[in-house]
DNA sequence: TTAAAGTCAATAGA
DNA sequence: TCTATTGACTTTAA
């Protein structure tokens, strides 16, 4: 079942429906919109699937996610989670079918949405689509339907091999399935998908620690001694961090949820979280970090908005010395370390924050049989690493505490001009969960300063690497 | 230009 | 089959 179908027109629909179905009162507000709201996002375009729709509606879709209001992404997941489940339905019918994404992407999103505060507005398309899926009474049967249809024409190409012209029918029901199981003609060109190993991913994990940001050089050596593409070291670094951060606001957003209402939350959500630290290890990227407790905050995760923002101004001092204080426990350590591949070129400059490593590893020796030479090295700053970590996240707490959270100001727009049109979206939408991600606890705070710090840290580092290290005797 | 955000799509596991 | 993971790629922002 590669590729299959989906209908565009029906889809089409189906979302049109739900845009108007919920609220009335929205098209009396906007005409145009109703009509066209729908539509396979661009995404579909690139998804094999051509879609037939015109220009217009992608432009509606925009709109509603401009307007929309504060939408509560974790409690949307939730429940479309629950829906799917309850009635059967697949990831990859939902995906693309309503979301115009693929399987691995709903997957993704329903397993680790991110707050909506933190999502761009491409982001946030997809939940105010699953929102106005959600508000369509016959959502299920659509997607039932979808499925009985998509049966139907596998079956019928099954027993024909010339499918083709046959295919049709189903999609007469408004499916286009004809691709669905042709086979392309272009896997020559394709490269094998890189497959790295524990000890690779241990590595690189662990030069992570050292360095969230590793410079072009370091990368250069990583590669090296992996023997890894150069821009798959680059590509590793850029997803574990985004990875990492996305566990980080999934922190947030359960801890929000959970200490608002007390045991509301959803066990799915929860198991992929009790997943993490039972894996961890092993093999993504993120889970990994953590001490015992909380996060330990990944290097990063964007707060960069409160403090790093102020970093220049005054404010944000408190944040830089408590960052150095953590820096420094571990610097003594550190500085012992060699010239491993960590090290490079940041001369003396701080390093990232790092979190403790993951159990697997501090195992002295693993990833040494792969690596070289540096293994050696890459424990013994590895334990630094952890060291430091934590003498960071006490000075740090004990400084920052008083922080304000949430802080993110929402982006969610409402010009003045569609205040009336937000006012129907927000039946429309009937988000009655919209704050519950606001509040955000201890732990996320903690997770916050983290971040902060993390990033005020990476901030300097960009600043001494473009500029000789000006202000940097802490 | 670089990093982040968002996805795709191959593939591993259940 | 279905879902989860994850390396790579594309788009967006700064």
């Amino acid at each position: 079942a590669p590729e299959s179908p989906m209908s565009s027109s029906e889809s089409v629909k189906s979302l049109t429906e739900l845009v108007q179905q919920p609220c009335p009162a929205i098209e009396t507000s906007k005409d145009g919109k109703s009509q066209e709201s729908s539509e396979p996002p661009a995404s579909e375009s690139q998804s094999t699937t051509p879609l037939p729709l015109s220009g217009h509606s992608a432009l509606s879709i925009q709109e509603l996610v401009a307007m929309s209001p504060e939408l509560d992404t974790y409690g949307i997941t939730k429940r479309v989670k629950e829906v799917l489940t309850d009635n059967n339905l697949g990831q990859r019918l939902f995906g693309e079918t309503i979301l115009g994404l693929t399987q691995g992407s709903v997957s993704d999103l329903l397993a680790r949405p991110k707050p909506w505060h933190k999502l761009s507005l491409k982001g946030r398309e997809p939940f105010v689509r699953m929102q106005l899926w959600l508000n369509d009474p016959n959502n299920v049967e659509k997607l039932m339907d979808m499925k009985r249809m998509e049966k139907k024409a596998y079956m019928k190409r099954r027993h024909s091999s010339v499918s083709d012209s046959q295919s049709c029918e189903s999609s007469s029901a408004g499916i286009d399935y004809s691709q669905g199981a042709s086979p392309q003609p272009q896997h020559q060109l394709k490269k094998p998908r890189v497959v790295l190993a524990p000890e690779e991913k241990e590595a690189l994990k662990r030069a992570y620690q050292q360095k969230p940001y590793p410079s072009p050089k370091t990368i250069e050596e990583l590669a090296t001694q992996l023997n890894l593409k150069t821009s798959t070291v680059i590509n590793w670094f850029h997803n574990y961090r985004s990875r990492i951060r996305r566990e980080l606001f999934i922190e947030e957003i359960q801890a929000g949820s959970q200490s608002q209402a007390g045991s509301s939350d959803s066990p799915s959500a929860r198991s992929s979280r009790a997943a993490h630290s039972s894996e961890g290890d092993s093999c993504d990227g993120v889970d990994a970090e953590g001490p015992p407790e909380g996060k330990p905050s990944g290097p990063e995760a964007d707060e960069f908005s409160s403090a790093a923002a102020k970093s220049q101004g005054g404010p944000a001092e408190p944040a830089l010395e408590a960052g150095e204080e953590a820096l420094r426990g571990a610097r003594p350590s550190e500085r012992a370390e060699p010239e491993s591949l960590e090290d490079t070129d940041d001369e003396g400059r701080p390093r990232a924050p790092r979190q403790s490593s993951p159990p697997a590893a501090q195992r002295p020796g693993d990833a040494l049989e792969t690596l070289p030479n540096s293994a050696t090295e890459g424990d013994a700053s590895t334990s630094a690493a952890s060291t430091s970590v934590l003498t960071g996240e006490s000075s740090y707490k004990s400084k920052e505490s008083s922080e304000k959270i949430s802080s993110v100001p929402s982006t969610s727009s409402t010009p003045g001009a569609g205040s009336q049109k937000a006012n129907s979206l927000q039946s429309l939408f009937g988000f009655s969960e919209a704050a519950s991600s606001r509040n955000t606890r201890d732990s996320s705070l903690r997770k916050k300063k983290a971040a902060n710090l993390n990033n005020i840290i990476h901030r300097l580092e960009k600043a001494a690497s473009r500029e000789e290290a000006v202000e940097w005797e802490f």
